[in-house]
Parts: C-alpha cells; sequence; structure tokens
RNA sequence: GCCCGGAUAGCUCAGUCGGCAGAGCGUCUCACUCGUAAUGAGAAGGUCGCGAGUUCAAUUCUCGCUCCGGGCUCCA
C-alpha cells in the first residue's frame, strides 16, 4: 500500500469527512472497494481477482518497465508500471517466448533493414523513412497494381500539391478540428500556408472546378496523395505510425439516391484489392457520431449512417458498432485484415461526409434542371501506402510472392565454366520482364545458395554442366520441403515464374 | 507529449572505475572452381549520435539536443 500512494489518497478522500473530491465520488459511488492481500507487506486495493498467493503465478518472467498514467488519463501523474508474464508451466512460458521472437523475425523495421528496402535516417528525422532500391520496386508494383484497378474501377486520375492555403483549411474546418495535427503555418508574400494533411479539400475544387451534371455521378476522383500529418514524437513507429504518407485517397462524389449502391460496391471493392494481397479475413466496424466533436445536422448523419449499415447488411456482412468514433465530418466503416499470425490490422477506410460539400457549396444539376447538393465519400483502400507496406512486411514475413518479390529469381553458376550460361538465362529472364540476378562463382555454391535464401529469393536457379548441355537450371523453390528440381527446361520455368506472377501468388 | 532505457566499424554487439577502441559477420584483394544454407589467407574500415561544461586529458563524468526502443496517451 506504501507503494500505490495514490489509492491511499482516495481512501483517506472517502473517508475525509465531507470530502467532495471527484475520486471519492467515484469509489464511493460504487457497491463496494475489494482489497486483496498477498503477504504481510502488499495489499492492494483492486477489482481484483487476485491469485491467492504468488506461488500461484506459476513460471514468470519480468519483462519492461514502462510509465503508465494514473487511470489511463494523461493530464493525470505517471505511475511506474512493472510488465510479466505468467504461464501454468515451464513449457508454455518457453513457448510465449518462442511465439514473442518469431513475431521479432518479422517485425518489419528489421527486416526493412536486412532486406534493405528502406531506412530511418535519424539526419532525416523522425517519423520519416527513404525507400531503397528494392522496397522502391516494392512500392511501384503495389502502387501500379492499384492504380490499375482504379481504371478499371471507372475512377479518374488526379493530381494535387503538397501545400494549400490556410483558407482552404478553414473551408474544410481543419483547421477548426485537428489544428494540432497539421504542421506549423509557413508564411508567405500572399498568405499562410500549410502542408496538407488530406487531399479531399482539393478533391473538393476539383469538383467546383465548373458546373456539374447529374450524368456525372458517380464522379470518384483518385489520387496517390502524400500528406503530413504530426504525429507526436512518442507515438511513432517505423512505417506503422509515421509523419508523411501517402494515402490512396479517393473522394465520389454521388447523388443521395446512388450512396448505398456506391457504399455495396466499394466494399466489394475494398475486398477484392486486399485479398489480392493476400489477406483472407477481414473485420468491419461501423462508427457513430460523437457530439462533442462533430460538426453537421442530426438529419445528415442518420441519413449517412443509415446508408453505411445499409451497405454492410445488402452484403450480410457482420460489423461491430463503435459509437461516437467517426470522423469529425461523417460516420465510416473502418476495415481491419487478419494477418498470416493473426493479428488483426486496420487498413481501409469508407467515411460518408454531407458536411463537405455543404462547406465547399458543392452543387450540381438534377435532370430537373434544379441545383443539388451532391454526397461525398472518402475512402482509401489500403489507406497508407507506407503504413500498408509495414503490414505487408509482416504479414509475409519478408518473403514477398513472386509479383512482388525485389529480386524474382537468383542464377547461380556452379563454377567460372558455367557463367557464361547463366549470363544466358539471365538475360533471357530478363527480357521477359523478370526481375533476375546472378551471383558469380566467387564463392562457393552452398555460401551463396545461403545468401540469396537470407534475402527470402522466391526461385533460386542452380546451372551446371548437365544444365548447359541441355538447356535446364536447377529450381529451389523457395520454402519447399523437397530437394531441388533439376533438368527443368528454362522454358518450363519462365512459364511457371509467369504464371505466379499473373496470379499474384 | 509523458515515464524508463539506449546510441561505439556497413550489420550485431563487447569495452574503456577518464589516458587517442575490439570481436564476429559483411566489404575489398589473392588463392580455391566447387551441384544445393557459411572455403582459406591477408587488408581496408571508427569525429565512440550532435553541442556545451568539468578536467592536464572526455567515447567514458555532468547538462542540453537529436534519433531509436518498450510502454502510456493520442491518431480527421
Amino acid at each position: 500500500m506504501a507503494a500505490h500512494s495514490y489509492k491511499r489518497a482516495i481512501i483517506d478522500a472517502v473517508s475525509g469527512e465531507g470530502s467532495q473530491s471527484e475520486m471519492a465520488g467515484e469509489v464511493a459511488g460504487g457497491d463496494s472497494i475489494s482489497f486483496y492481500r498477498n503477504s504481510d507487506t502488499f495489499i492492494d486495493m483492486c477489482v481484483g481477482p487476485h491469485v491467492p498467493h504468488t506461488g500461484h503465478l506459476g513460471h514468470f518472467k519480468l519483462m519492461s518497465v514502462a510509465g503508465a498514467y494514473w487511470r489511463g488519463d494523461e493530464k493525470q501523474p505517471m505511475l511506474q508500471r512493472i510488465y510479466g508474464t505468467a504461464w501454468a508451466s515451464k513449457k508454455e512460458l518457453k513457448e510465449h517466448l518462442v511465439r514473442l521472437e518469431e513475431a521479432e523475425k518479422r517485425d518489419h523495421r528489421r527486416l526493412a533493414k536486412e532486406l534493405d528496402l528502406l531506412s530511418f535516417p535519424a539526419a532525416l528525422g523522425g517519423g520519416l523513412a527513404v525507400w531503397h532500391p528494392k522496397g522502391g520496386i516494392i512500392r511501384k508494383q503495389i502502387e501500379d497494381y492499384s492504380r490499375q484497378r482504379h481504371l478499371d474501377g471507372d475512377y479518374k486520375f488526379v493530381y494535387t500539391p503538397n501545400l494549400a492555403s490556410g483558407k482552404l483549411f478553414e473551408t474544410s474546418g481543419h483547421l477548426d478540428f485537428y489544428a494540432d495535427g497539421m504542421y506549423p503555418p509557413m508564411e508567405m508574400d500572399n498568405g499562410t500556408y500549410y502542408p496538407k494533411p488530406m487531399n479531399c479539400p482539393m478533391h473538393c475544387l476539383i469538383f467546383d472546378s465548373r458546373q456539374r451534371s447529374y450524368r456525372e455521378l458517380p464522379l470518384r476522383l483518385f489520387e496517390l496523395g502524400a500528406v503530413y500529418r504530426y504525429e507526436r514524437a512518442g507515438t511513432l513507429h517505423g512505417l506503422l505510425r509515421i509523419r508523411g504518407f501517402t494515402q490512396d485517397d479517393s473522394h465520389i462524389y454521388c447523388t443521395e439516391e446512388q450512396l448505398p449502391n456506391e457504399i455495396a460496391s466499394l466494399l466489394d471493392f475494398v475486398i477484392s484489392v486486399l485479398k489480392a494481397f493476400g489477406f483472407e479475413d477481414f473485420d468491419f466496424r461501423l462508427s457513430t457520431r460523437d457530439p462533442e466533436k462533430s460538426v453537421g445536422s442530426d438529419e445528415m448523419w442518420d441519413l449517412a449512417t443509415e446508408a453505411l449499415r445499409e451497405g454492410l447488411e445488402r452484403h450480410g456482412l457482420e460489423y461491430r458498432v463503435d459509437e461516437g468514433d467517426g470522423a469529425f465530418y461523417g460516420p465510416k466503416i473502418d476495415i481491419d485484415v487478419t494477418d498470416a499470425i493473426g493479428r488483426s490490422w486496420q487498413l481501409s477506410t469508407i467515411q460518408a461526409d454531407f458536411n463537405s460539400p455543404e462547406r465547399f457549396d458543392l452543387e450540381y444539376v438534377a435532370p430537373d434542371g434544379q441545383r443539388k447538393r451532391p454526397v461525398m465519400l472518402h475512402r482509401a483502400l489500403l489507406g497508407s501506402v507506407e503504413r500498408f507496406f509495414g503490414v505487408l512486411i509482416e504479414h509475409y514475413a519478408g518473403a514477398f510472392p513472386a509479383w512482388l518479390a525485389p529480386v524474382q529469381v537468383i542464377v547461380l553458376p556452379v563454377a567460372e565454366d558455367h557463367q557464361a550460361y547463366a549470363a544466358e538465362v539471365v538475360g533471357h529472364l530478363a527480357e521477359v520482364g523478370f526481375r533476375v540476378e546472378s551471383v558469380a562463382a566467387n564463392d562457393p555454391l552452398g555460401k551463396r545458395i545461403r545468401n540469396a535464401k537470407l534475402q527470402k529469393v522466391p526461385y533460386i536457379l542452380v546451372v551446371g554442366a548437365d544444365d548447359v548441355a541441355n538447356d535446364t537450371v536447377g529450381v529451389n523453390v523457395r520454402g519447399s520441403e523437397g530437394g531441388p528440381e533439376r533438368d527443368v527446361p528454362l522454358q518450363q520455368f519462365a512459364g511457371r515464374l509467369a504464371k505466379d506472377v499473373e496470379q499474384r501468388t
């Protein structure tokens, strides 16, 4: 109890005559207060339960210490918390520790370094990354795929700048609601400018650039847009929490009547795109209005919330409702994916917005010639390309499928005599568009195999005298249990790789 | 932002109770020419994160800053 002066304070406050402190009121308002005694010297006021005595903890290991705000409120003092893990048996404890080690091996920050994908140089500043060639080619594959899907989905590609006048963010409401998350303004000769924290205000300007007809709706504007948001220093975490990132962002302008259909087809689109990246399990969350932190009429909110709900229900999707978790301008559906080791990541978001069209005074001409207000949907599928890549690295543990792998094939000549043939194989595969490298026989074959495996290359081809004679290759498939496949005709291998790439497996 | 911890070679890390710093891996050179997860020998490689202070002397002690890690809080 001596170590829990705050609990002492609660008890004093509760027992103190006429005390009206918040804590006292809160505790005294409950049905009862429970105490647990684990030894003569450790008595804890706690809702419990506690184990009868520490012997029941079984096999444990202390893991870390960290600060934690009293009652989870950052305005309150900070306490020291000691974290440990306890298991019934030594075996289970050990298994848990092994699981932690495995998770650490897929940490995207570690793999990004090991696989030379990207880095976070201190000289660049916190929460900012530079992409190296191998990370860059993967990113290009991701973005190219996204662009292709959006082309197919009748999205219109737009580009907008990284800075905008403060007036734009006054109009959009961001300066009112989100100034803390925006970078400080730049004063220039003709006004005040901010790095953009969102793309939507600019897309609204594009909509508003001329008179719009109902015939144009839904108008789907798409951009891989870089945004900058101030994240507090202690919250930064590799690619998963970063200060500059790129959204696969779209704003869809449609009529109120089109909204349910548009949401329904969006849900299909999201799921289909995420599945291409190897995700199979999805969780849906519907977030509703927080009256304290929102704008717009109840009518608008109800309409938008119902449209989202209808979209989910039309698909028969199970979803959870997060009351009060909506954006300031509207309700949303967030989509979480489950990765290869069962962890959940929030990626996609679909947000209804009746507010921005109002603020930007957007209109279209209806069939009857009347001017009407469009409805707007914000949506991102990957969310942030940077964050998505971080999740993808962890999902695949760095072993990217062939269509994403920075190097798809490494060709290893058994000895110097086979070098010329290895170069031929490389030339042939490169010519048809594969990313392929060769490593000369300066080191023993075993070592070169090992290095290629550590780089998680999908296919390692070994070529020796037999292969030179017969136009074949020895194929090592990443992760295969059996030994290498010998004497595979080169054309046959090329066909197999092409199929992998095409099917994104 | 807050609490605790950290920053030494390209990477992983040891070390200096204050006296111009080390290993393994990697890199480079030479030899080896090898059929499936580490060939051998040699060499190069460091403003000991940045800035101030104390000291005859600071990578080491003190202070400030930057960046990183584990949490907390926050995340349109």
